[in-house]
DNA sequence: ACGGGCCGCGCG
DNA sequence: AAAGCGCGCGGCCCGT
């Protein structure tokens, strides 16, 4: 019985089959990390077949990055339960200071390491490539040999100390590393999403289709609007220097073309201005010419970058998949005979900060469906509009107006959850390290930032306060932000675990199909919706206990299920 | 002609 | 109501 599987593009121990032929190598390790056997090597289109076989036994694979191997094998027909991805956990352990004291950091975390251009042999194994063609064009690197993966996964294991501080981080490390496998896999699976119902959308909006780099019409005659209500006949609305300059002509005395500081002014030209922009919007960011490049086969299959952000979200690469606009995400609809259970967590951060703080008062506004309502009710006289303000500004670092008037009584009624906040503001402006719950730290100071703190003269002075204030604020969302990312992941990995019972049983419960910072979307068989809208809310409720244990805070999801993703708010 | 930086706006 | 956090992307702008 193999605990883990160790899958690599080579052996240094074997050769390959045969020269230049696409391989891989599998090696078996047991539970304590020993080898089971001699290495295994196979060639291209024997790895699926190989894995699938390996895989009845339940091992955790063991491979350098999920993103390389994972949608090979997901093309084959092929799934696994559970892999550790080493790139993934070598960011996190490599800024731990939780693993700190273990070696593996050693010479890897005082800024050195983070630079480009720091010493390779410095490092552990690097300069893994980027995807499987390149993987198998690569020279025989004994760096990404498959005893190399095999140590390096023993050296990471032995990072994590056994307390209850190395507990978390290994929380961490495998949530992590099953984000991976849901990352590979909703793209796999793709976003169900009608070409032509997002066609029509255009079409109604912007008018005919047009050739790429031309003006739709309805796009024109805005544009001719808006020349006429500044007076400025050769106007190119599309760019802001001119933007400004027709608009001090007018009297808009205006800094930028934001729409935020135009909203402080009124001209009738405004309200066309602010039209331009929206039909501007919708056609180069999401017209016709994204439709061709990332739609296919009624699927829009963005690439997900797991931990992409410093934080722990992720990011996305293609497609602006993280920014659907709300205008055209009636295109998003599911496939006959199937509907879309969309979920998202309701105001996660203020509950996650109520968790860390283990405020019992915050977890009293916790209660209901609407924290900033019992936020309202306990320390603002009922007033939720206030309620809120005071508490996103005290999550972002605002210091300023309304939000800055209101902090003393944030600060009087919740103490506990706003001295997290403070603490790791402070910590910041040293040019410290904070951490999330489960042990994600945020990037040491720079050397630049260091040094510009050593000011001497007063307008040197003024810029470092200035920096560490950033540098605070930052610092202080870190937490919040990061710890709500890891109830993501945990909540992402529960459905997962719960989708792979379900079939294991005979039942298609459907699949994950997008997921964003808090909210996830599964296209499921049209009679299973219910039942998975169900799992998707205990699903949240066992993260909240994996991650926090028995804690009196509650983290309630909102649960749609519907035929168009633009009904599911 | 190319590309890095900035602006502006989409999302949470 | 305020403009405080984290991103990606398309277009413009300007240096090379």
């Amino acid at each position: 019985m193999p605990g883990y599987a160790v899958l690599a593009t080579h052996s240094t121990a074997q050769a390959a089959p045969e020269q230049g032929a696409a391989s891989a190598v599998v090696q078996l390790l047991d539970e304590a990390g020993a080898a089971q056997g001699p290495a295994v090597v196979l060639s291209g289109d024997q790895l699926a077949g190989f894995v699938r076989d390996v895989e009845a036994r339940r091992p955790r694979w063991v491979w350098a990055r999920t993103a390389d191997w994972y949608p090979g094998l997901l093309a084959a027909g092929c799934t696994v339960e559970r892999a550790c991805d080493l790139a993934l956990s070598r960011t996190i352990l490599r800024h731990s200071t939780a693993a700190a004291e273990t070696g593996y950091t050693v010479g890897l975390r005082s800024g050195e390491a983070d630079r480009e251009d720091a010493d390779p042999a410095a490092l552990p194994p690097a300069r893994i490539p980027e995807n499987q063609d390149a993987l198998f064009s690569e020279p025989r690197d004994e760096r990404t040999s498959v005893e190399a993966v095999a140590a390096e996964f023993l050296e990471q294991q032995r990072a994590v100390p056994a307390t209850p501080r190395g507990r978390r981080l290994q929380l961490l490390l495998a949530a992590e590393s099953a984000g991976a496998l849901v990352a590979a896999e909703m793209r796999h699976h793709g976003i169900p999403w009608r070409p032509d119902v997002h066609e029509a959308l255009l079409a109604g909006a912007l008018g005919p289709r047009v050739a790429p780099g031309a003006r739709p019409a309805r796009l024109e005659e805005v544009a001719v609007e808006l020349r006429a209500a500044l007076r400025a006949p050769g106007l190119n609305p599309d760019s802001p220097q001119e933007l400004l300059r027709a608009l001090h002509r007018v009297g808009v005395d205006a800094k930028s073309t934001g729409q935020w500081e135009l909203r402080e002014y009124s001209h009738p030209a405004l309200e066309v201005l602010q039209r331009y922009k929206k039909l501007s919007r919708l056609h180069t960011a999401n017209g016709w010419a994204w439709l061709d490049a990332w739609v296919h086969d009624g699927r829009f299959r963005p690439e997900y970058v797991v931990g992409g952000v410093v934080t722990g979200r992720w990011a996305s690469r293609g497609g602006g998949a993280l920014q659907i606009p709300h205008t055209i995400r009636d295109a998003v609809r599911p496939d006959d005979g199937h509907l879309l259970v969309v979920a998202d967590a309701a105001q996660l951060e203020p509950r996650i900060l109520a968790a860390l703080g283990r405020d019992n008062g915050l977890a009293d506004a916790a209660r209901g469906r609407d924290l900033y309502q019992g936020i309202a009710d306990q320390g603002f006289g009922g007033d939720r509009s206030h309620a809120k303000i005071a508490m996103l500004g005290a999550m972002y670092g605002s210091t300023t107006g309304e939000a800055g008037r209101l902090m003393p009584q944030l600060t009087r009624t919740f103490p506990q959850a706003i001295g997290v906040l403070e603490r790791a503001a402070r910590t910041g402006e040293a040019g410290g390290v904070v951490g999330t719950y489960l042990g994600r730290c945020s990037p040491a100071a720079s050397e630049r930032w260091l040094a510009g703190q050593r000011a001497t003269s007063a307008e040197e002075q003024r810029r470092a306060d200035g920096a560490a204030r950033t540098r605070g604020r930052f610092t202080r969302n870190f937490v919040v932000q990061g710890t709500a990312a890891e109830w993501a992941l945990c909540w992402l990995a529960e459905i997962r675990l719960r989708l792979r019972a379900a079939r294991a049983a005979g039942r298609d419960d459907g699949e994950l199909v997008f997921f964003l910072h808090d909210e996830v979307m599964l296209h499921v068989p049209a009679e299973a919706a219910e039942r998975v809208s169900a799992m998707v809310q205990e699903a949240a409720e066992r993260a909240a206990v994996l991650m926090f244990g028995r804690i009196p805070v509650q983290f309630p999801v909102g649960v749609v299920v519907v035929g168009s993703y633009a009904d599911a708010k």
